[in-house]
DNA sequence: TTTTTAAGTTGCAAAATGCAAGTGAATTGC
DNA sequence: GCAATTCACTTGCATTTTGCAACTTAAAAA
């Protein structure tokens, strides 16, 4: 069951009330799908994602809804569906996720390409002016690739993974 | 009971492992505690965190040792005490911690200085840098004071709470 | 008209979290 | 030296959140 909207504020810290609205294992891969890969429908997040349950991605959607991370609206070519989409808000994160996405290639073994992130790190303006311009312009095209999923039973296999 | 160190890695994503890592509501707290604040003990991230129990700051701390966020050590002083310490794969989340601290401070009503926030925006190397500084010398002063708790029944008080 | 598909919902088991009380070793106060 | 206190946890138990599989409903396709 989604939270009620004024739940918990656990202090008047910046950070924490940050970590109130996205401080979880998926709200910021949500985020990070629609930022980055141009995902819009529960489909996209469900099948592309690593894992997410449906009623959990029902929750998460609803809750940064509530937040004003993501506004729906329903898909003008196919009735069944609908379109999530970042609000201002949202797009917002941007800086937060790239410097996650540059701590998280640099201390642990990921499958992003060391030269990509180098990149991205030395231009880190150029990269968000270029996702606030997809975004601005509704342009669903991937600015990284999704990486591949880890199964669950199995490690991850030696070969290089992309180039 | 903490996880085992090799749990569950659920894509090779950058962004993904990170939140592995730090996706819950308290890690990152922790570590701001640790940065911004300049606590070391348990007993400082009981009290002036917002409000963990016990058990789980311990089960965190364990966690962020196991993958090498902080470390600790015996306290020289007292021979009860511990003091936790950020490693270099810890101080290097002051960006991520910036970032949403930055977010937080725009997108939500927060306690933190408007013109605080915006010399923090316009010269993030600086307090990166001087993060880091504080960090390598061991510097214990706060490099922000804390803020206000909410109490769990009643609302943010209406007066104008820090200046 | 039957079948598929999108976006959920529901029920239930398992795991994580929160809370209060308790433990044991080191330290302080007297 | 000894009782009281402090620090860093544990433990037990109730509540909440998560994960999983199956089911539903409306719209589109065949």
């Amino acid at each position: 069951m989604a939270r009620t909207s004024k739940a918990k504020a656990r202090s008047g810290c910046p950070v924490s009330m940050s970590l109130d609205l996205v401080g979880d294992r998926w709200s910021l891969l949500i985020v990070r799908d629609m930022m980055v890969r141009g995902y819009r429908t529960f489909r996209e997040f469900q099948r592309a994602g690593e894992g997410i349950a449906s009623n959990i991605l029902t929750d998460r959607l609803q809750r940064l809804e509530k937040s004003g991370i993501l506004k729906r609206e329903p898909a003008a070519e196919d009735g069944r569906s609908t379109h999530y989409r970042l609000t201002e808000k949202g797009i917002a994160l941007a800086p937060v996720l790239l410097e996650l996405l540059i701590w998280g290639a640099h201390h642990e073994k990921t499958d992003a390409s060391c030269a990509a992130i180098d990149a991205m790190e030395q231009n880190r303006a150029a990269v968000i002016a270029e996702t606030y311009r997809r975004w601005e312009q509704r342009d669903p095209t991937p600015l990284l690739p999704p990486f591949k999923m880890q199964t669950k039973t199995r490690k991850k296999p030696k070969g290089k993974s992309r180039k």
